[in-house]
DNA sequence: TCTGGGGTCCTAGGACCC
DNA sequence: TCTGGGGTCCTAGGACCC
């Protein structure tokens, strides 16, 4: 199979190790010596500066089993700080707006950007100097890579980041190039090819991506589907995902954690399940949404063997659609007394908000005023700009309860340097 | 003692309709 | 004797992403 020309070129724009990364910026100590950083409830390793990469440290490993190696390498532990990566990032991503008309923010710390009818020899320049001025301005490392299709764009990225010699960019525009590095790329580094795929590859005699390339689209898609074929295509070089610049609104907003230690309590549950709500809900309105469909769900430890494992679902439709946190609360606390179970130990509690609407295509109701004007849409509007404005969350619902015994653990946080006044950076001189 | 959270998309299979 | 087939909707589960 050859690979097609294309008039399309994407940028794909990467923060190199970006909680580490973002933990570095604000703490120079930690130049130079391994860093983790840790999932909600401090769990298992999310996040690894490159030093702590070459120690072997994995993605994923719960921490609780390394305690010896982090002393014995003097690796620096952190809990996640997502108010500050979340700051970093709006940084990030608004210094490259500026350098680009056609930008998608893909996630906290990539975006790819449109480099179209710009000339082959200007691109790698171009990714230099988006290089330097994020490293100027925020301080954070990023790799970039450029080819005609957002999948090839992702491989290159991945050997900016991996091969020394290449600095951070490369663009992959020539066909010898290409073919060089997909021979040269494990098949499960491919964006959207993981482990299972990657395995079911192998056992069919595919061992590296340029042969994946090359096998039948009527196989690939009988046996791994009509995404798989589509990154084939786009390995091969024919852009088949465009560039989203406007990001289409979300089909389900949750929020789910893990409990900082056991849970029995009935009443600890409903507090957790009605913070875990209001939560939800903020990030509902915070995008002019509506939620038609309410679901909660609840589970034990599904690592502890010796315990009976229970978890449920129980869901219901909110109607008329509503944002109202009163009335998620209520209707989540409904649901979960259906599937408590007394007597059992649970770790996990989550809600999620589905069937979502824009508050401005509401339908009216004969007989009630619809949320969009009703004098609740006006308290949760005051809520929520006090809370945003004060940073603080002071405003809450009684339902959730005061001391908050279930929270999670996050025991090595650094601080909100760039969001909270207290917690600025001092330096002594 | 200690194992994350928030998403997306596709497929298969059942129920139901005409 | 002869016993359909196409379409839609829903749900659960799997695989993947960061």
């Amino acid at each position: 199979m050859s690979f097609m020309p294309s008039d399309k070129m994407f940028a794909l724009v990467d923060c190199n190790n970006f909680y580490a990364s973002c933990e570095r910026v604000f703490n120079p100590a930690l130049k130079n010596r391994p860093v983790v950083v840790l999932s909600n409830n401090d769990g298992c390793i999310v996040a690894r500066s490159q030093e702590a990469k070459d120690l072997g440290m994995a993605m994923a490993t719960p921490i609780f089993k390394c305690w010896d190696f982090v002393k014995q390498h003097d690796v620096r532990v952190f809990s996640s700080n997502y108010v500050l990566y979340g700051d970093i990032s709006n940084r990030v991503m608004s210094l490259l707006s500026r350098m680009t008309p056609h930008i998608e923010v893909y996630s906290i710390d990539e975006a790819f950007l449109s480099c179209d009818g710009m000339a082959a020899g200007a691109l790698a320049d171009y990714g230099r100097q988006i290089q330097q001025r994020i490293k100027r301005a925020t301080g954070i490392p990023v790799s970039v890579g450029i080819a005609a299709t957002k999948t090839l764009a992702k491989v290159a990225n991945y050997f900016a980041k991996h091969q020394k010699d290449k600095g951070g960019v490369l663009c992959l525009t020539r066909k010898e190039d290409i073919e060089h590095y997909l021979c040269r790329l494990p098949l499960e580094k491919v964006w959207g090819i993981a482990r299972r795929k990657a395995a079911f590859l192998q056992r069919n005699n595919i061992q590296d991506v340029l042969q994946l390339t090359r096998a039948p689209d009527r196989w690939i898609k009988k046996y791994l589907t009509v995404m798989t074929l589509r990154t084939v295509w786009e390995l091969r070089g024919i852009s088949c995902i465009p560039l989203e610049e406007v990001s289409a609104h979300k089909k389900g907003i949750g929020t789910s954690r893990s409990f900082g230690r056991d849970v029995t309590k009935f009443s600890e549950m409903q507090e957790a399940l009605a913070a875990y709500t209001a939560r939800a809900a903020v990030k509902l309105r915070a995008q002019a949404l509506l939620a038609g469909y309410i679901q909660v769900f609840i589970a034990t430890d599904v690592f502890k063997e010796e315990r009976p494992y229970y978890q449920n679902t129980s869901g219901m439709c909110l109607d008329p659609p509503s944002a109202d946190t009163a009335r998620l609360i209520k209707s989540a606390l409904c649901l979960f007394q259906g599937i408590f179970r007394r007597g059992l130990i649970y770790k996990r509690a989550g809600i999620m908000l589905m069937d979502l609407s824009p508050q401005d295509c509401e339908q009216g109701d004969l007989f009630e005023r619809i949320y969009q004007h009703s004098a609740r849409r006006r308290l949760m509007d005051v809520m929520d700009r006090y809370n945003a404005r004060t940073n603080s969350g002071k405003l809450f619902w009684a339902a959730e309860g005061l001391g908050k015994p279930w929270s999670m653990r996050q025991a090595y946080t650094s601080g909100r340097y760039t969001t909270r006044w207290e917690e600025l950076l001092k330096i002594k001189i």
